[in-house]
DNA sequence: GTCTATATACCGATAGAC
DNA sequence: GTCTATCGGTATATAGAC
């Protein structure tokens, strides 16, 4: 549910209410009364404030891509040599996904559909993010600190893993009321430790100096 | 488009326009006047063969997630040490993946609903294949071959970046029509080679000891 | 700016003729 | 088994009163 149902201003809670209404359901799948009952907003002023559901849609998007963006600057912001630096993204990508978990959601639909629904501004915040990550990569890779894998999949692979933990949290759990057979241990708490470990080491390779985890 | 469209008798192709359709539009995008157009059936036809579009959609699911389950069996029928069967898993989940392009779309929306429309029976078998991998990670762990990574976490990984390399395909042309600046550099066409290299040097651990958890 | 009531269109599902 | 025609429900979006 919409957390800061009165105490924000309408237009924060009706893009509170559309991403998570978008989370759950989709674009298809999403009602425009839905979105509006939750916000506690009348559905014609919703149309009035933000337009059509496209409109809100793309609305959504870029401030949740902005979120990420910023997220990602903030780690930028730390000194030192390529690997410190994308474990301080890992982690932020980790923190903002887990403070904003409708968001993981989204893209994961979207990236299903083939971003039929994304407009190109949106579309650009995307791949802002994607480029930020492929290019510290590629410096890793020029300074010797990584091997030489491919930057695109690298990130992929890391962002990848990131949305699928935080994504199928729902469906883990689902299966334990199945029955034990098809139980699955919950994961590991910190999973920012887990993606650095696991991912750094395949990144950086073998024979570097150890990582205190 | 579906490509059997006249050799298949009816329920195949019924199945295969379903996988399409659904893979684009996701559960609640999808029409089933276009799946019945794609697959040359008249509507109340494909009502009277499969029933309605919750029995479409689990027919869909459980004959992928079958194919899936195939393919994995037919990789651990190689002999030799953990390392070498996930090798062999992972280079058949990307082969899968490929030919079936449809599959880890649906998935990928369902992740991200949480569930919602996955029958029981559907989510069993998506929940068997976890588990085969899980238990090849699990007994590298055992004989030491492998780090004591969370065995979920670890296929969730797996399992993530695959769909994503495969999923994001339709994204990354999109952007590069967007302009250079946003151009993404087409990735290495050996998709089971990076999965093996990337992943299983952070799985294996060459050179380091299990630490604990 | 705010709300009610409704226009308009679409989609899932089936009745019923052949 | 096959098809046409259509019903009933529901969704987006807006007109128009206040």
């Amino acid at each position: 549910m919409v957390s800061h149902s009165s105490s924000e201003g309408p237009q924060v809670r009706i893009l509170d209410a559309a991403s998570e209404v978008f989370a759950e359901a989709g674009f298809a799948g999403a009602r425009v009364d839905e979105i509006a009952a939750r916000a506690a907003v009348n559905k014609a002023m919703l149309y009035y404030h933000v337009g059509d559901k496209q409109a809100l849609y793309t609305a959504v998007l870029t401030r949740n891509f902005d979120r990420v963006r910023a997220a990602i600057d903030g780690a930028l912001t730390v000194a030192g040599p390529a690997r410190v630096r994308l474990e301080a993204v890992i982690s932020a990508l980790t923190r903002v996904v887990q403070e904003y978990p409708d968001h993981p959601r989204i893209v994961l639909r979207e990236i299903a559909s083939g971003a039929v629904h994304l407009s190109p501004e949106a579309l650009a915040r995307m791949l802002e993010v994607v480029g930020v990550v492929r290019d510290l990569l590629r410096e890793g890779i020029e300074s010797g600190e990584f091997r030489r894998l491919d930057p695109v999949l690298t990130h992929l692979t890391i962002v990848g893993a990131l949305v699928f933990l935080n994504a199928t949290k729902p469906i883990r759990e689902r299966a334990a009321a199945l029955g034990p057979d098809l139980e699955l241990p919950e994961p590991t708490a910190d999973v920012a430790g887990f993606l650095s470990d696991m991912l750094l080491d395949g990144v950086a390779g073998p024979g570097r100096e150890a990582p205190e985890t």
